[in-house]
DNA sequence: TTGCTTCGGTTGCCAGTGTAACCGTCTCGG
DNA sequence: CCGAGACGGTTACACTGGCAACCGAAGCAA
């Protein structure tokens, strides 16, 4: 309780984010320079691609973002005919989402990149630090959810 | 390999990025709301109050953020008297920056804050589990840094 | 049916961030 | 010296992401 300063360096809030950028931004130019997607439609088609036909609101729920993200990046590949909105006969308010034939086709040739930069990325990390890292995560991420009080 | 999607939720990226993201909003909202600060002007008092008066140069390299950010957060507090800016005597395009008395004060009451909030974040975690994310993430780092090729 | 509330979706606005161009200073070869 | 290029810092601009207000449809109570 000297005088030893906690450097920034050692706080894991910072570290955390700057790593986690480093990695965002990494494979979202890949993302882009390839199929000219950014990571919100990204994740909307990987979504889309594995599970089906969806409505935003649940697209909402599936990939933690703001409704609005979702909105929105529903709006550039529906314009760009990768998804298809189709009437939700049980609710008019909604729509349902779902990949065209092009967009079933980008999807992919997406996911196997996505899983090769995966690969890429953990390869330095030995089994069980990647099975620790998704456990950590998880860990924080409820932890920072529940602590909505104080 | 038969037709087990990869769902999104198991993606690590997506992980590191949804976890990441929460701790840091929860975080900054903190900040905030306390003090006044985002995390820009918050790293660059952590390090100004720990290391001393810096070059915009040199807080770049210690916070790892783009120049104009540190640029604009020193702007920012030099604004509310938290650091003053005094000539660079060996480098006239420079100012080394350093906290004021109040900004002194106010680094005094933040850095605490910032390790309760870092403390309550990591109590969710076992030591060792601390100690491996600590490794994990200075890999992954290191692994982004160095595949600039490919 | 009518009226109120909730909900999905959309739009507009604002803060935060990155990029690119620019200015003044330094460095170094000639 | 001096001129070209590098560099620290600054400004202007475009883009992204989030919040808040809004709209139309659904659910529900009376």
């Amino acid at each position: 309780m000297t005088k030893v300063q906690p450097r920034l360096a050692e706080f894991m809030p910072y570290r955390l984010s700057v790593a986690s950028n480093a990695v965002s931004n990494r494979i979202a130019a890949d993302y882009k320079a390839r199929f000219g997607v950014n990571v919100p439609e990204w994740r909307v088609m990987a979504v889309l691609g594995d599970v089906g036909a969806l409505t935003q609101r649940q697209l909402v729920g599936a990939t933690f973002m703001d409704k609005v993200a979702v909105n929105r990046a529903c709006k550039v590949l529906a314009d760009r005919g990768l998804v298809a909105r189709s009437p939700n006969d049980s609710d008019g308010r909604s729509h349902l989402l779902e990949l065209t034939d092009s967009g079933r086709e980008m999807h992919g040739q997406i996911m196997p990149l996505a899983l090769r930069l995966e690969a890429q990325l953990l390869e330095c990390l030995t089994a069980a630090e990647q099975r620790s890292l998704r456990k950590i995560l998880d860990k924080l991420f409820a932890q920072v959810r529940d602590s909505d009080r104080d």
